[in-house]
RNA sequence: GUCCCGUUCGUCUAGAGGCCUAGGACACCAGCCUUUCACGUUGGUAACACGGGUUCGAAUCCCGUACGGGACGCCA
């Protein structure tokens, strides 16, 4: 059997973390059982759906690399099978037509909670449809067991079993005609030929309906892994005031795709000790049995690690692709042709430092600026007026020097011993002169990208 | 409230009855390296929720308690 998965998202919001950690392990899942992954976008409630969000999850998608096998299906241009399933049951007597009205299942909502037990919404189930009151239009109830129990060998949770009489009789069709979550699901499922339903937790106990209707229709059951949802680091719902949680506020915030995937990966699954997997690593050895049951908590810090690891790996064009396009959004630099060379050419010590897109942007944006330059206050402070005199010497040395590495490096050793001084105290208020800060890259690759013209400029500008 | 699930350092995890004096990673602390900041490196603090069983032996199996999460919609 040929490994079939789908990611399922509702066109809600944009693609949440939790979602990119289900996405992720129905990819990865497929992959490494060399079968398909699908996606279905689950827009049914038309309320909220929108456009601008599906757009929105696709292009995360896309930026994740989690390619699909084919074109996304849409969940609401299939309400007319969804129908037609709902009408085979109801003709072979597993499902019924209900009645009730919106207070009628409160009440009962009610009664069940008083004599603490589930409500079960099942008055119509063996009631007369002679009896149906006039003019109101049906709702289509699945009939659940009401002996004995369903039992869902999960990949992820084990035996998880239920005793039917919990079970409710839960609406497949609506009154209006349109199908409800679950079954659609179901439909969808099984007519995509889904054979392994990778899902949130919060949808296990859905997972006991579910299964009546696969049942009813006398189809195969797909195998199921119900993965934790993701909590946020005080071990509450991930919220806001925990900092990024969808995939584009963290692509905002400067974090790698591969950064993000690798971290959601060992959030809640581990290979030994291996904590560092890229894209073949994740999918050679990702099975859905190596994940954890219990919740995980998000935790930035080590993301965060993670991402530096990457952006140090990453290759340079890239990188400086990415800060060019962050630097472009700023008002207060002159960035052109002659800063963005500046960029690539100290991009290596550059991403040494950085833990995230923003920070090495950040890092980067005094090779885009024109004397005279704002100063750190730190920086400021290295730039007494003794210092500013021997950045005069210096500048006239720096005009007879060769502008490479060694050469540099040589010279201004030379130069600190000449002075007697140290060449930390040579070398860092040339730092505050060439970049306003006291901290950068080693100064001779900082003074290389610069170009001679323009470190004259800037050691001018603070003489 | 009812049902389902879970619980190893602060966090993510390794651990499938003796290999555990419980390992790794992040974070934290200290040292080294050093032209700054990082990186790197060396070392350190730190956990089997609790109580009963089973067993020669339990982090690993069973039961209970506590705590945490999820679900209980004509939402998805």
């Amino acid at each position: 059997m040929t490994v079939r998965t789908r990611f399922a998202p509702s066109p809600t919001g944009p693609l949440h973390i939790g979602g990119v950690r289900t996405a992720l392990f129905n990819y990865l899942f497929s992959r490494h059982h060399g079968g398909a992954f699908l996606l279905r976008i689950e827009d049914t409630d038309r309320e909220r759906s929108t456009e601008a969000f599906t757009r929105s999850i696709l292009d995360s998608l896309d930026w994740l690399g989690l390619e699909r096998d084919q074109a996304p299906l849409f969940q609401s241009t299939r309400a007319a099978r969804h129908a037609e399933v709902a009408r085979q049951l109801l003709d072979a007597g597993h499902a019924y037509r209900c009645y009730c009205t919106p207070e009628e299942l409160a009440r009962m909502r009610e009664q069940a909670a008083a004599e603490k037990r589930q409500p079960r919404f099942d008055v119509w189930r063996d009631r007369d449809p002679a009896e149906a009151p006039a003019g109101v239009s049906p709702a289509i109830r699945l009939k659940a067991p009401r002996e004995g129990e369903t039992v869902v060998e999960d990949l992820v949770q084990g035996t998880v079993r239920v005793a039917n009489a919990e079970l409710d009789d839960m609406i497949i069709l609506r009154s209006d005609g349109s199908p409800t979550y679950n079954h659609s699901v179901v439909v969808d499922d099984h007519d995509m030929g889904i054979t392994h339903v990778i899902r949130g937790s919060d949808h296990l106990t859905n997972t006991f309906r579910q299964v009546q209707i696969y049942r009813g229709m006398g189809w195969e059951l797909p195998r199921f892994g119900h993965v934790p949802l993701i909590h946020g680091p005080d071990g509450a719902k991930l919220s806001k005031r925990h900092g990024a949680q969808s995939a584009i506020e963290f692509r905002e915030q400067g974090y790698l795709p591969e950064a993000l995937c690798n971290y959601l990966l060992r959030l809640g699954w581990g290979h030994g000790d291996v904590e560092v997997l890229d894209r073949a690593e994740a999918i050679r050895l990702f099975d859905i049995d190596g994940v954890g049951r219990a919740p995980a908590r998000m935790d930035y810090a080590k993301l965060t690690h993670l991402n530096a690891l990457y952006i140090r790996a990453a290759d340079d064009d890239r990188l400086t692709h990415e800060v060019l396009e962050r630097l472009a959004q700023r008002t207060d630099l002159s960035l052109g042709s002659i800063a963005a060379g500046r960029v690539r050419a100290l991009m290596p010590g550059l991403k040494e430092r950085a833990r995230t897109l923003v920070e090495l942007a950040d890092s980067a944006a005094f090779l885009a600026r024109t004397v005279p330059l704002p100063m750190e206050p730190k920086a400021a402070a290295q730039l007494a007026p003794e210092a500013r005199i021997m950045l005069r010497e210096l500048g006239q040395v720096l005009a007879g020097t060769e502008f490479s590495v060694p050469a540099l490096d040589a010279a201004l050793r030379a130069f600190a011993e000449a002075k007697g001084r140290k060449l930390g105290q040579v070398a860092q208020p040339l730092r505050a002169a060439l970049t306003g800060s006291t901290m950068s890259p080693g100064i001779d690759a900082v003074l290389v990208a610069l170009g001679r013209e323009e470190v004259l400029a800037r050691i001018g500008a603070v003489g």
